[in-house]
DNA sequence: TTGTAAGCGTTATCAG
DNA sequence: CTGATAACGCTTACAA
């Protein structure tokens, strides 16, 4: 005589709730056939009304919970998306990350979560690796090394959905959700302009990412609507370590005619360019003024001298996962491919105004 | 007559990396059957040396990768670790999770992440879909409403390898691992009995979780070492939004006997003291001497009047990592369970000592 | 040394 | 309306 597992270990024992019934053990509990049990779970088709309450009474008092694996496996869809970032500790992209789960919980998906590093290699392992787990879709900002994007055609090529944000690419077919770096570089530099600055210094990431482009020419776009001219030797790209933003803006400090103001692409870029110029004995923001793109909740953390364009990190997560699984329920219907740009703030914590006097807390929406 | 998927699409063709070839493939390709590919595959068993090289040299060639799906499916290691957190937006668990993924990539584990957004009833969820995920093993953080931690202990009967990193229970026999919270309070106050402060107020978070406990047990600790009373009036506990922190300051201020120092948990209440402190004018360290707890990389871009109690957040999470894929990958032998201190490091940043006397950035190990 | 077949949990197809 | 059966990709007795 054969024991079912229920039978042998406890059964229905209300002591084990992780116990992990299957189809199977219903259909023995009622003495019915498996596919009788999932076509009545699934509430699908032509099924006996009484058979169906029985299945389902059965299944809540064993708490069945059907095994998304072996969904997977079946090629069905696993409720899960994958999330590849560039790095998880870094705050734009924790919250970004944080969004995204907000969403994929209310609607029911899992999400799993990978880290390029940086690294083009790792990113193509990534994508591979989320798509063996059978992600229904991908969410994905590029790692600053990756300037080819075929890893991502051929995942399109699989039918996998596709949503890029924050770090994007031109070269795919692909709804991408940005913030308004445009905007943002733009309101921030015209502050400074407005503000009476001449000379105003650009401290920035790695040159050929999408972000890094977009508030180049806003940065540029504000100077020339003001009519100054574009000094290159102003702007200055890397990926400063702690210990290298402040060689950096001591050469620019040097030049013969240096900066009056900076314009910085990142929290840390800021941050390091605040103690650098404290250490010259400048005060901001009298002697020097100085905005900086920052994440929203690092911001209430900064310096209070320090103005700041915040991006919209959550949203934009929020954003490109509803996007996504848009995507995914509705793969029948064409959805429109475009870019989402949403709106940075402009908060101005003290007065950047040479004039001195003491302006309120500004915040401006670009 | 049949031809196979590579056949009909694209039959080795290089341009297409990511399609998915499987053991099928290759046992067609070869003329053999599934499961000598598959005994090749895994170097297991006996085998042709040369039989051997073909299978591994097709599969090369076709860029196999077992499906991960179907191998958890089978009941075997899914090579994936679940990770669950209160909040991933929150500097410290960003930094943990930042750690277990290095430690896991690098072991050739998968990180799936939860957040259980200090919900008690989320975080059984979580442990049900990280199971039903098949998970090799599950780090967990608990959540802040957690008290009943028997979906855990359900989870340990299964089999599950189970780590706790930072906010623990000792309900559990399991391995945890933790900053030395004890002894990083220990010096904060310490520290601030020594500079001459003698009502030390401590801003806390919910009194019941494993860290709000072990702090202000090192607190008092520090308190008794010196001879001074503990005064519960001065211990604050609570979830404060930022908006919360400046009333309950100037509500301490106002006693009888007001503070002369903060010591605070986190670095949120850390940042909401001193600016509450700032407009009551006071200065610090000089009125009012100022303690946070703090994570690594934000404490970069604090205010340099503020001194912090560092916790090693990375760290933290990479040993748990570690400890949890050595449990998964010798279940056989008896791990030891035991509570690991990772220690946390004093950061003085400015003088915090009434004399006035400027004393240089100094850094104390607990 | 290799092949055959069963099985992991589920669903879809096809017969009753 | 319900029950067999095959299939998803892989491993593993067991048989040859």
């Amino acid at each position: 005589m054969h024991f079912g597992k229920s039978a042998l270990t406890h059964p229905l024992n209300p002591t084990y709730p992780l116990e992990t019934f299957t189809i199977k053990d219903i259909a023995r509990e009622l003495n019915i056939s498996t596919s009788t049990v999932s076509r009545a779970l699934r509430g699908s088709y032509e099924i006996n009304p009484e058979t169906k309450r029985l299945v389902m009474e059965c299944a809540a008092r064993l708490n069945y919970r059907p095994n998304p694996i072996a969904l997977s496996l079946k090629g069905s869809a696993s409720r899960a998306i994958g999330v590849i970032v560039p790095q998880i500790a870094n705050y734009f992209f924790s919250q970004a990350i944080n969004g995204i789960e907000a969403i994929a919980y209310n609607r029911g998906y899992h999400v799993i979560i990978f880290q390029s590093q940086e690294s083009y290699e790792r990113e193509v392992a990534n994508v591979q690796q989320a798509s063996s787990r059978k992600v229904d879709g991908l969410l994905i900002s590029l790692s600053s090394e990756t300037s080819d994007v075929s890893h991502l055609k051929d995942l399109q090529e699989k039918n996998v959905p596709l949503v890029l944000f924050d770090r994007v690419s031109p070269e795919l077919e692909a709804t991408q959700i940005v913030a308004d770096n445009f905007g943002g570089a733009f309101s921030a530099t015209e502050h400074l302009i407005q503000s009476g600055r001449r000379r105003i210094a650009h401290l920035t990431i790695q040159p050929w990412l999408s972000i890094t482009r977009e508030r180049l020419a806003g940065y540029r776009a504000a100077l020339e609507k003001y009519g100054l001219e574009f000094d290159d030797t102003l702007v200055r790209y890397g990926t400063f370590g702690s210990d290298e933003v402040g060689p950096m803006v001591d050469e620019l400090m040097r030049l013969e005619s240096p900066p009056d103001a900076f314009f910085t692409a990142s929290d840390r870029l800021a941050v390091g360019c605040l103690q650098a110029l404290r250490q010259r004995q400048l005060q901001i923001p009298e002697d020097v003024s100085l905005i900086g793109f920052t994440n929203l909740n690092v911001a209430d953390l900064l310096d209070p001298s320090l103005s700041t364009v915040v991006q919209p990190a959550t949203e934009i997560g929020q954003v490109a996962a509803e996007r996504l699984i848009d995507l995914i329920e509705r793969k029948q219907r064409a959805l429109p491919i475009e870019t989402v740009k949403i709106p940075t703030e402009l908060i101005v914590r003290s007065s950047t105004r040479l004039s001195g006097q003491q302006q309120p807390l500004s915040v401006a929406r670009t």
